[in-house]
DNA sequence: CTGGCTGATGATGTGCACAACAGATCCGAG
DNA sequence: CTCGGATCTGTTGTGCACATCATCAGCCAG
């Protein structure tokens, strides 16, 4: 018998499409460029049929776009398609704590704390923002168990998947600073979690919608130096 | 050379998405229903392929779920989720009035000036709800153009998406009564047509917030009846 | 030299045959 | 009569070959 996971049909689909979603949030594959079926079919060790199944539901959450003869790309949000993004981000942030809190499970408590922990860690690799964007990534993820609204959460994670790609870009593009980004982030991770200590769901919410409102108010500044 | 509409292929599978999607919201497969893809593919004139493309992105948009060697089945909704997502359901009505509201076109008021018609003119069918189910779905769409604000509409009209085929169920059942309701949807569309005709977006917003939180109360008075 | 056209090329879309899998059915041993 | 297991049937999942489409390079007519 496998010795845990098991490597069923549906898993591996699963996986591969949190895989790609990854590597497209995080800019492994940047806005604009084209996704080789082929190649992807060769790198997973399939054949193109099963890839072309998790392909479609990622055209249907909005995150590629296929074009026949053409190729496979990842998407480019209009600037007025992210400003609505993120204005809606900024709601949500808030109904998460009205709606459904979730008194923060001990698990969940450390999981922050290993966050906050990581964010302190964290130097600006000159190289590539990737580490900065991956532990965004996995806050987020985080976040999506302070409510027990499943779909609103759902839905908060993917406006964040939609908005990543271009926030991430921006720090490649040197458009924002990164260690200036870092160490924003470092600072809402560890007031959230004081918050989360305090038992003070409302609060947390406030901050990180703060803290999302504020990036919404950075990027635009790039904007118009454009 | 083609008369009007191009036959292309991503097209086809966007009307076959659409097609199928409105068969399972108006309840043409009941929740719980299994559908068989060779028989949907010789239906619509198609192969497999391009048909499981189209039931894999509703797969990801939670309407279907397909186990291996079992069949594709319509998602059932356990309370609590139905629950959340009417509580969704109302906070985002208001967030639509608040964010980015839409002056109504000339044509989308004259639209809602033939739902209203087409409300006062429904008689209670005593074999079917499917016309009134029809008339709502087509109202919920054509709200969405009040609002500018893409990905919120969207959210909004997926969640309705989701507890549409429970409220039609419910009408199947007998659990609601389809003559009340055709009553109830009749003053709602007049009462936002009045909101619109008046250029009051945030009343249209409110009026409708208060009908789908009264649909949610007859739901769960339905609810403990079993 | 220029402009349009045609063929080559490589991409996604489609059809079909087969593999993997779950559930029902049937048969036989006790 | 009951219970257990092998088998059989129908389903979704996968691989592969081919069709369809868009792009671009190269060529030929003007």
């Amino acid at each position: 018998m496998g010795a845990e996971g098991t490597p069923s049909a549906l898993d591996r689909a699963d996986a591969l499409e949190t895989e790609l979603k990854a590597r497209i949030c995080l800019l492994d594959y940047a806005p604009g460029e084209r996704l080789s079926e082929a190649e992807l079919a060769a790198e997973f060790g399939i054949s193109r049929t099963p890839l072309r199944k998790v392909l479609a539901r990622l055209e249907g959450a909005g995150l590629l776009v296929s074009r026949h003869g053409v190729g496979t790309f990842v998407t480019e949000l209009a600037d007025e398609e992210v400003d609505q993004t993120y204005a809606l981000r900024l709601e949500l942030a808030s109904l998460a704590a009205r709606l459904d809190p979730c008194p923060p499970a001990p698990e969940v408590l450390s999981q922050f704390r290993r966050l906050a922990e990581r964010a302190r860690a964290l130097r600006p690799d000159p190289d590539s923002p990737r580490p900065l964007a991956q532990l965004i990534y996995d806050f987020i993820q985080a976040q999506a168990m302070l409510c027990a609204n499943r779909p609103l959460m759902d839905f908060a994670t993917h406006l964040y998947s939609q908005t990543a790609r271009l926030w991430v870009h921006s720090l490649y593009t040197s458009d924002l600073d990164l260690a200036e980004e870092i160490q924003l982030f470092a600072r809402e991770v560890e007031d959230i979690l004081q918050a989360l200590e305090a038992g003070d769901l409302e609060a947390a919410a406030l901050i990180h919608r703060a803290h999302v409102s504020l990036s919404w108010r950075r990027l635009k500044a790039r904007r118009v130096r454009h």
